[in-house]
DNA sequence: GATGATTACGGACGCCGTAAGCATA
DNA sequence: TATGCTTACGGCGTCCGTAATCATC
């Protein structure tokens, strides 16, 4: 039903002319098809002036987006798009296999050197969005799980993901913290500490684990998010590597509970030639 | 776009003129759908006579199955149903926590004396849909995963899901098998090994672990599953506990990779008063 | 009083049913 | 030949736009 479609863009504009005005209507179209959708569930879906979703319609808002998101990636799989054009659009998390995509793109321009290759810096939730609504042709991808185990990002069966890394989590201290002399953490150590996190690491996954405490930062940059732990404001959670070194913090192995960072690349599942060749690259360069 | 459910019950009921009936309609206007739907995606969906879904008309069932499960959970959700009436479904599947299951009809019994609870049982899938599909108010559901990670059954939001209990995995040998002495077992030793499967067991979290070979047997009953052990016919994954006693075969722990069989209560996010009852019930008789 | 959501009403399009056509077992 | 899917056509309902009304900042 349209009427999603247009709830969705209601909510998201909050405003009836601006959604009327994108989707093409006019306001009198698109007030007709919130009230029906109040109509229809009995109950009042949007606050207005200011327009708000109430929590119902918050709710229904949720599964309207996954609803239009199958659907966009539905009717993307069945047109069966010959191949991409002159350009191609890549969504990466910032963390996510950065020595894999610098390979994968060196083999992309020499395949194809006349194509276009928009690298976009995203979060997870954008760059998965980006692939299911035909934007980006693939998106790399990275959180953390338990080894062996997919991410899990979209619906089941909505996009297809191929692994390419899992690295070891270390837990980043600030020099002199009480548990920097450790060999290996566990994170009950450290329920009760400040975490900074890092955003394209999940944090549900840590929540899940029983690790609590305050966050003081959701750090979308890393160099701030290592000064802030180097000042001793908190503790973070991070794949290993070069990225994670420097002065004034320390790195230790988290023992427990066992999860790793995993980097995935995320595509439609029949993705257009070049994005195959793409996922060709990275996988054979894979050490999974 | 009720094409969609159109196609759905023509893929089901393998006819044109059965999903007319199922659906209210003439077989012509079941027919116009379905054209509709194929002029629109540019690709025939159908195979007549007999009547059967084309590969890219197996992959929009999929999709549409989602959109529609998740439209069915959207409504029931909004239309907050005040309470269940004199009837409470609930499905389970076989290995998913029996002995709290049993603890928390008794309680339900006790705060509900006229209620009729009807235990099916059943299997994920099946048990996830009824769920969805507003037929059953809970599911006790199981399955492999890594240690306090959930099983993600069903799209991501779409159902809620608590834990209830985690145990660890055994391997079921059979007496004298060239491993039956072993304290502990890799998956990796037995990975040409034919597997007996318990149907509740996602086979797909094994399989990703990297174990492969013949699947001889996929069980739909505990006894011939053990019998079929017994006889050397292949060996078997099981949560660790009472019903994987018995003569002529023998447990061996799971050492790695670091799984647990995991049952989760899953229901509607904001489900009846009953069933609320009942998981607070469950979960407060659960370990986890 | 102006911006913006709602209500009233008329016209166009879409969708379903009836009925005829056609292919396959 | 019969079952069952497809095509043709007509009526009815739905949905959108225009325009007037109402509410809120």
């Amino acid at each position: 039903l349209r009427d999603l479609r247009a709830f969705l863009t209601v909510v998201r504009t909050a405003s009836f002319t601006a959604a009327a005005r994108e989707l093409g209507y006019t306001q009198s179209a698109v007030s007709q098809q919130i009230a029906s959708l109040e109509e229809e569930t009995g109950r009042r879906l949007l606050d207005r002036r200011p327009v708000r979703p109430t929590p119902a319609g918050a709710r229904l808002a949720e599964h309207a987006t996954r609803i239009l998101q199958r659907l966009d990636v539905a009717r993307s799989e069945l047109t069966g798009h010959a191949d991409v054009g002159s350009e191609l659009r890549l969504d990466v998390c910032p963390l996510a296999a950065p020595d894999l995509l610098a390979d994968g793109l060196r083999v992309l321009r020499r395949s194809h050197p006349m194509l276009q290759i928009f690298v976009h810096s995203a979060d997870v939730d954008e760059a998965v969005g980006a692939v299911a609504a035909g934007q980006a042709g693939a998106a790399l991808v990275d959180g953390i799980t338990a080894a062996d185990s997919p991410l899990g990002l979209a619906d089941a069966g909505l996009l297809a993901s191929t692994a390419l890394a899992e690295v070891p989590l270390v837990v980043v201290l600030p020099d002199g913290h009480p548990l920097h002399t450790q060999p290996a953490l566990d994170l009950d150590a450290l329920r009760d500490a400040p975490w900074i996190v890092a955003p394209s690491l999940s944090w549900p996954a840590i929540a899940n684990a029983g690790v609590g405490g305050p966050v003081v930062y959701q750090g979308s940059d890393l160099a701030t998010l290592l000064s802030l732990v180097r000042a001793g404001h908190g503790v973070a959670l991070l794949p290993d590597g070069p990225w994670a070194a420097g002065e004034g913090f320390i790195r230790i192995p988290l023992r427990h509970p066992a999860l790793v960072h995993r980097s995935e690349v995320v595509t439609l599942h029949n993705p257009a030639p070049v994005v195959e060749h793409l996922i060709e690259a990275l996988r054979s360069r894979s050490r999974l």
